[in-house]
DNA sequence: TCCGACACATATAA
DNA sequence: CTTATATGTGTCGG
């Protein structure tokens, strides 16, 4: 297959020029009187950053491309905001039958850029997401000696025997499931799966900054000071109460934020209906409440605006090409592309920069309360045809009605996170000697059930021509997860980790299966979504 | 036209 | 400084 190995591409690379932080580094700067660090632009009001950066210019054509290189922190952007949170289901303390409200944020850090009023991704580039829940008012301590439960649509109680997170992303103009991929940082070398779902409880997002940091590391003392950021301690458990909802979470860690790195669409999706000239993806993080005979519930959730994700066709790469074979009849080119600022394939920015006036407020971060008084329906796209919800039991609430609750002081330091007291006493307590009690990989445990059976788990490329193929040392560091705080501290484990893990996921997939039918078979009506 | 592979280039982590 | 990595994207061939 493929072809030869030594065909070579005699690529004749012509980059036109990498961007590089002195391009603009200092203009973005401006902005920073607050916590500020160097990469505080990229967290900025983002058309500010766009303005700065497309101001100056691919105007022309002609111009050289400025495109951001692989490796460069420029990658690393806030993207679409993730406003409200939609309560589907309420919660209730089952030892005072009080209800609390949980609030889902997230907020994705490499991926997307901003185009005029529409978010723009690449099918063959990842993202990066993070997302946490909190319940109002309400510490992480309470998982500690609380239960929960939620009452179906019977009306009956149902206990909560693990709340979980995960990522899914659904098109937004016919409502279908699009598969999401995560790789490792091996890429084609590694194995690709689904994205995790994270067994929760609640916690802070980390700050745009940290995230970034957090990225790529290799140091495991370093992997594990960041991996406090989100996992609980597991020397906290022992803190556990037997009757608390924690005492019923799987074996392995527990997230305190989902972090999705290396996340791809499925390559399955550029399906185009012939009627439909784009269409357009929304990531949506949910809050899951595992009950107890397997099944789950979408408790809350929040998502993007519908985000436009530019497939492999070269007229979304090689603009500067295009630009110059076409310059002369350039009109119709500006129908086909939009403009585009920033970094990756540039467009030759035909359009005016004008529209960069609206700006999205990002709720990502900031903790928000709402008045349970302005609760509405959700508005649907599309029709609801696998609707398994009872529409009444499904709340929303609008942005505009949250308020900012004492909102948390966005730090960028991983030092000054760490003893930030965010985290009570119960949950952060203590946070120096690494605890190696966890499993290595498969914290998910079984509790996948966004594995869609459509995807099909790639072992790693074998061959790979590799140049250097050096068989180096140990070829199995954590970097061999998807998660790079899986592996964390010792263990270190065995060499043929690819192999176990692929074996789990075989046995996952199929367990998922398994648990798919059985739920379609039962009708439950709390397992909803697609 | 779309996609899997492989290749190249280049900032980062260590 | 050097080396190994991670990752956007150019490209070939089916």
């Amino acid at each position: 297959m493929g072809r030869p190995k030594n065909s070579k591409n005699k690529t004749k690379s012509k980059h036109g020029g990498w961007s590089n932080k002195e391009d603009f580094g200092a203009q973005v700067r401006v902005r920073s009187n607050d916590i500020t660090v160097e990469s505080d632009y990229e967290s900025c009001p983002k058309d500010l950053h766009e303005h700065l950066i497309s101001s100056g210019r691919d105007r022309e054509p002609g111009m050289k491309k400025r495109k951001v290189a692989p490796r460069s922190g420029l990658q690393f952007k806030v993207g679409p905001s993730f406003d409200h949170t939609t309560l589907y289901r309420p919660i209730y303390v089952t030892s005072t039958n009080e209800s609390v409200f949980p609030f889902v944020h997230a907020r994705v850090d490499r991926g997307f850029e901003r185009c005029n009023d529409e978010w723009i991704g690449y099918k063959r580039n990842y993202f990066t997401l993070v997302g946490c829940f909190e319940l109002e008012d309400k510490t992480p301590d309470i998982f500690f000696h609380e239960k929960f439960h939620i009452l179906n649509d019977q009306g009956e109680m149902e206990n909560i025997s693990c709340f979980a997170l995960r990522l899914v992303s659904k098109c937004s103009e016919d409502d279908m499931t699009v598969n999401l991929i995560q790789h490792t940082a091996k890429r084609d070398r590694g194995p690709q799966y689904s994205p995790p779902v994270y067994p929760a409880i609640s916690g802070y997002l980390p700050s745009h900054s940290i995230i970034k940091q957090a990225s790529n590391i290799r140091n495991n003392d370093k992997i594990d000071q960041y991996n406090k950021l989100f996992f609980l301690d597991s020397s906290a458990l022992s803190k556990v109460s037997e009757d608390s909802v924690l005492s019923t979470y799987p074996e392995g860690r527990i997230a305190t934020v989902a972090r999705y790195e290396r996340i791809q669409f499925s390559t399955s999706i550029n399906y185009r209906k012939p009627t439909m000239v784009n269409r357009h993806f929304i990531l949506r993080v949910e809050l899951l409440g595992l009950l107890d005979d397997g099944k789950y519930a979408v408790l809350a959730s929040t998502e993007t605006q519908p985000l436009v994700v530019r497939g492999r066709s070269p007229s979304n790469y090689q603009i500067a090409k295009r630009n110059m074979k076409s310059m002369a009849s350039n009109d119709q080119l500006k129908m086909q592309r939009m403009s585009r600022t920033g970094t990756a394939p540039d467009t030759g920015g035909t359009s005016s920069d004008e529209s960069h006036k609206l700006l999205v407020p990002d709720y990502s971060v900031a903790r928000r309360k709402y008045p349970r008084s302005d609760l509405y329906k959700p508005s649907k796209r599309g029709r609801k045809k696998k609707e398994k919800l009872e529409i009444n039991s499904i709340m929303n609430w609008n942005p505009s009605d949250f308020v900012d609750d004492n909102p948390r002081p966005d730090l960028e330091n991983l030092d000054e996170v760490l003893k930030d007291s965010a985290l009570s006493e119960a949950v952060s307590g203590k946070i120096d000697p690494y605890d190696p009690m966890f499993e290595p990989f498969p914290f998910q445990s079984g509790f996948d059930f966004n594995l869609d059976p459509t995807i099909r788990l790639k072992s790693p490329s074998r061959s790979k021509s590799k140049r250097k193929a050096p068989q180096s040392k140990d070829q199995a560091t954590h970097e061999d997860y998807p998660d790079s705080a899986s592996k964390t501290s010792g263990s270190n484990t065995s060499n043929n980790y690819d192999d176990s893990f692929l074996e789990f996921q075989k046995e996952l997939s199929m367990l998922q299966k398994e648990l798919k039918s059985d739920l379609d078979g039962d009708k439950s009506i709390l397992s909803l979504v697609t």
